[in-house]
DNA sequence: GCGGGGGCTGTACTCATGTACAGGATTCTG
DNA sequence: CAGAATCCTGTACATGAGTACAGCCCCCGC
């Protein structure tokens, strides 16, 4: 097992180590994932990875950072910010749902930046799209971007009950519920004005 | 049995266990959340929650039938189904949340039948709003009605990082998120086609 | 060549959790 | 009032988790 000598070809242990667990997070959740079979996973004993980041949360904090760097380079990029939300869903969807959703696990502090990272895109998106005129401005621009995580992150965090509801395939899951989700962005879905009026919105709108 | 016979000033133990239950299950999820907890918030010792319901699971699935039951004596009462799922989640929302989100705890089997109930509440709500006109029919209706479930539960998915992004109160954060997702319900959010057509939907839609 | 250091491993320890068991307290029945 | 069934508890056990420790093997510089 000549892992270490291939430092081009092939990962790193620490590297490897870092995908591994950023697969069982997404897979099994912060605190159902074991050390012992993200170690597995990634082909080493489970002293290695403590021996590399110490403690199980250093480890998920090293993931967390992994995403916060994706994003951050495709916002250098002169990617528009809607696409940006649509990469780091597409490549890190399930892990950030994971870690966002109820039990992200250690309490409530952590991975606050991740979805500081989220909103921030989000907001990004929203002014941009305000500023094209392709999106209707909201009166809590804020909370429109807190919505706007909300709903993109959302099939993930239900992504079990909804592979089921397809008959077994993520894949084909997330495209069929993509269907309602962009007529809903592009339509609405009532036809009056009942929901504004139950939100207590009926005065402002009505001016 | 009779559990008639209980004081009723106060609940069985066998209710405050269910009720502990649902109340930790609700907060720390299944996994998280421990036989001694459950037991210490009820007020009885840990080896009664066993004796009464053997195992964790089934404690679980008790909880679960006492969610289906309120939503059946909804449905039976008149209510439309629009208030019987705002009821449910008013309610349990919390609960179903974690039981409906990733890492829901004992695989994947456990909790369909919750997703169901919602489910079937939901197809009613889109039957009934598509006859009675204030309700945009979709394409895929049964997708449509996943996806109502989905953003229906999804605050209460997020709940812990919309009540840190709220200033640290839950209700502030439900009643804040709720704006935003009454406009994307009434008016929808883009002002173009362009969600449609990546979604492949544009031959269908322009015919 | 060789000594040292870092990547890497096997083993063991501590702790929390779900569950099983045997006994004590309470209440209903005859 | 006595007995018994039911409710309820304290204790203990097996298991799996994260983590600590001591040592092996390979590469690298003098």
């Amino acid at each position: 097992m000549s892992t270490a000598p291939a430092p081009a070809g092939d990962l790193t242990a620490r590297a490897r180590i870092i995908a591994s667990a950023l697969d069982r997070f997404a897979v099994h959740g912060y605190d159902a994932a074991t050390m012992r079979d993200i170690a597995a996973h990634a082909g080493v004993s489970t002293a290695l990875v403590t021996h590399h980041f110490g403690t199980k949360q250093a480890l998920r904090e090293e993931c967390d950072a992994r995403v916060v760097r994706f994003i951050a380079e495709k916002q250098d990029a002169s990617t528009s910010p809607a696409e940006v939300l649509n990469q780091v869903l597409g490549v890190f969807g399930p892990y950030l749902a994971r870690m966002l959703g109820a039990g992200g696990g250690s309490g409530g502090e952590a991975s606050a930046v991740l979805f500081d990272r989220l909103l921030a895109v989000a907001r990004a998106m929203i002014a941009d799209g305000a500023a094209s005129g392709w999106l209707r401005p909201s009166l809590d621009p804020e909370a429109q971007a807190a919505a706007l995580v909300l709903v993109s992150v959302a099939p993930f965090l239900m992504l079990d009950r909804l592979t089921a509801w397809a008959g077994g395939d993520a894949e084909e899951a997330l495209r069929r519920i993509s269907v309602p989700l962009a007529e809903l962005y592009t339509h609405g879905l009532t036809t009056d004005d009942r929901l504004l009026a139950a939100a207590g919105l009926t005065a402002e709108v009505s001016r």
